[in-house]
DNA sequence: CCAATGTATTCTGTATACAGTAAGCGTAAG
DNA sequence: CTTACGCTTACTGTATACAGAATACATTGG
């Protein structure tokens, strides 16, 4: 196997990213460079360009002569990202070949239900969700629409890995998903779309008002 | 006033946008960060730091070892942007308030009409344009889309003031947006949406077959 | 006692220094 | 003559150093 060459900024960045999934960072908490570059054991140069690159794509915030802060978790965001996900989810779909989608279809159907039985921690089910969603739009031919959608899930899985709890997500995910693997096998794409559309917006309002908002600032 | 406070790397990151517009740079160009750092009269620092912002924008890219490079002018890539801007100030327009829409509507008829008479050159139109777009999708309450658009908006204006001469980009951009406008100030969304749908993709695909493909690589 | 201004400290933003890797070129071996 | 290996050069990726701004605190005047 070849062996992963990667800059420390992107590992970085990753690491960001985990830590910003498990909690392990206070949503608006500000960012102390020295402190969180000696904590992860490189210089602040890779940590602040991993910050920058995070920052635009949203999922930090910079002020000019404060630095930088995790974005606080904001109720009107998370409900921002849900149309924004289905309809760029929906336009892939459309995009993609049909004749593959209905062979992509299959092998989600499958792996689908494979969610339900395995017990899987909390970080692998972002992981296998992502897995899912990367598979879906995998024939979709516009390589930059594929590209805006991933940056556009990590931000939503922010949200969900936060206020979600573990096994519920996993039913939840393994119902949505089913349904929309359903709808592509069968070659009905417009139903596909429906269905993906419907789901964003149920499992962002289903998680809304189960939680209780300790999370957020609005 | 307020005094305008920037640090560098947004300065920096602004200068190299308008460089890629203005076709300063050649597509597809290394860059060179200690002779550009020295040029723009800046240090690598905040140099790298633009950069990766733009990484993440999609507008630059970069390989390990190898450092960055402008993305190269590809036919492909701005074919793949204009379904993406369609479909997302569509979504802007249907997650705005209906009864702001119209009131925009007739600000944006205006606006498109002082399009054709104003003598403007080349840069400016662009600024126009972004300033028309930016108007239109104002009232849409997603910011978070909003951002989305104006990030994707700009990608794809690199390759318009590229290959578009200014004359005939100026009596393009009028028609389009008066056809839209007028859509919206008579509170017909649907018709607007599909308007906009219609020019983004008619655009390209004219701007396509006009061009000698001396820009392009592929 | 409160407010306002001066001062110290901390942290960001930028510059510079250092190390390691990749590409180019020349030379030697087949 | 061609190819492969080693060397040199140049540039990236990372670390450190420095300067200036922001904040907190103290001190002084009302």
């Amino acid at each position: 196997m070849a062996i992963e060459r990667k800059n420390l900024r992107s590992q970085v960045r990753d690491e960001l990213l985990t830590r910003m999934r498990t909690g392990d960072v206070q949503p608006g908490e500000g960012i102390n460079e020295v402190q969180l570059a000696a904590e992860l054991g490189v210089s602040r140069t890779p940590l602040r360009e991993a910050l920058i690159a995070l920052e635009s794509e949203g999922q930090i915030e910079s002020q000019n002569g404060k630095g930088f802060r995790f974005v606080p978790l904001s109720k009107s965001e998370f409900e921002e990202l849900a149309p924004i996900l289905a309809t760029l989810e929906a336009l892939a779909l459309r995009l993609s070949p049909a004749e593959q989608l209905t062979e992509i279809g299959k092998r989600l159907t499958t792996l689908a239900e494979s969610f339900r039985d395995e017990r899987v921690q909390h970080s692998l089910v972002i992981t296998k969700d992502e897995e899912w969603h990367g598979i879906m739009v995998s024939a979709c031919p516009n390589r930059r629409l594929v590209a805006m959608i991933e940056a556009t899930r990590d931000a939503f899985h922010r949200y969900e890995s936060l206020l979600v709890p573990n096994d519920v997500m996993v039913e939840r995910v393994a119902a949505e998903h089913a349904a929309i693997a359903r709808a592509l096998a069968s070659g009905d794409v417009d139903a596909a779309v429906v269905a993906l559309e419907a789901n964003w917006m149920h499992g962002m309002r289903r998680i809304l008002d189960n939680t209780t908002s300790a999370y957020f600032t609005d």
